[in-house]
DNA sequence: ACCTGAACACCGTTCAAGT
DNA sequence: ACCTGAACACCGTTCAAGT
């Protein structure tokens, strides 16, 4: 794939520019491919350059979820019932996820250590207080919803950021094929539902149900308090 | 921690011996001390020896995928409601995650790639159909259950596989007094979640919300239909 | 303050060779 | 059929040194 960010010409690093180089990165080929060595190389830069700015690896992943979810942009805080501005909150970290599909990982497990993601967990959790929620409670379900939002933009069906299209386009063919050869007495729904069990043409679709169905759980939970 | 496995005695290995050997391994140590040489080494073997057994690291994982996906203890086919039956085969998968937390990542890719895991999948493709949902809306429900039974196991707050009982609160320490930390004013309800936020005392409350929330959603969205 | 260079202890994997 | 041994191209990271 050659370099791809252009051989920095010979400014200083800085913690930002090594976290959105690293974002960069993982956006265009995928969270394997973020390894010291190489974002070094991109940088135009010896790996060890890099730990000046931060401590390890783990610190720069802090550095790309931060990133990401300083991207997020939570609507103002406004009336109305709770359902509905939770969903908006839940749908701006969904959308600023799905510009950065290949993160939704490294976001996960960080929420709380950037303020973005504290400011995000913050709404989360008084909308869920305002629903009836004790803290437990609350924080239990704060977390599901992460967890769902996080997983909804990671698994999408047919997704794999490293690759071309047509890579990725025949990974898809091939899993689709191994379900049409399976014994059609014994996988008939497999063989059926192949088709979008193995690629999802409409992300759009993809994340609006999963969004709509953790709301109805939530508020299915809500109404039982 | 020193080796594992009673450095083996010299029967030959099997695909089998294998993976039940790497599965041990995950269970105690963790998804990353899952390394071709680590194994090897608690086998009592050359590294290369594995690749007689596995094409390469992804088969290997395949297979420890398959393992755990055998123990799930579907029950057997019954009248009644789907509902209640949707959930009594999500929580079989539920339990059989539950008992090897640190697997749950490798399963979450790798569930159409064996027979027990394409039986759990037929089944649950089975009862969302006579639930109402099309070929298309089932599948992506069905997916989206599968994210959900992963998280909750993968993602329990406060846990960490690999390490002692000690290191794990420690660990847990330190992120619950990072949040104590926080200005009260613009962080109120995290300051007050803290202790939520950051472990899990009662993992069954947990496991038992999230599958509660998903078979919630999951009918809300079956009332709509 | 910011970066380099050499070195260490690891990875997964190929390829030829042994029994 | 099953396993070994040497080698290759990678990792993250420490530590001393340069400017």
């Amino acid at each position: 794939v050659a370099t791809r960010t252009s051989t920095r010409s010979k400014e200083r690093l800085s913690r930002e520019t090594v976290a959105q180089a690293a974002l960069a990165l993982v956006d265009s080929e995928g969270l394997d491919a973020l390894t010291v060595r190489r974002l070094a190389g991109d940088l135009g830069v010896t790996p060890m350059a890099l730990y000046w700015h931060f401590k390890d690896k783990e610190a720069l992943l802090d550095g790309v979820a931060e990133a990401v979810l300083s991207e997020v942009a939570l609507p103002a805080v406004r009336r109305g019932a709770w359902p509905g501005r939770l969903r908006e909150v839940l749908d701006a970290l969904l959308t600023a996820l799905a510009a950065h599909p290949a993160t939704a990982l490294v976001v996960k497990t960080r929420l709380l250590y950037s303020d973005p993601g504290r400011d995000f967990a913050e709404r989360v959790l008084d909308l869920l207080a305002e629903a009836g929620f004790s803290p437990e409670r609350g924080s239990q379900v704060g977390v599901y919803a992460l967890l769902t939002m996080t997983s909804l933009v990671s698994d999408t069906p047919g997704q794999s950021v490293g690759a071309t299209e047509e890579e990725r386009d025949q990974e898809v063919r091939v899993k689709w094929a191994a379900l049409q050869a399976l014994p059609p007495k014994r996988y008939p729904r497999l063989i059926d539902s192949a088709v979008w069990l193995t690629d999802c043409t409409e992300s759009e679709q993809w994340l609006g149900l999963g969004l709509d169905t953790l709301m109805s759980g939530i508020e299915a939970e809500a109404a039982r308090l």
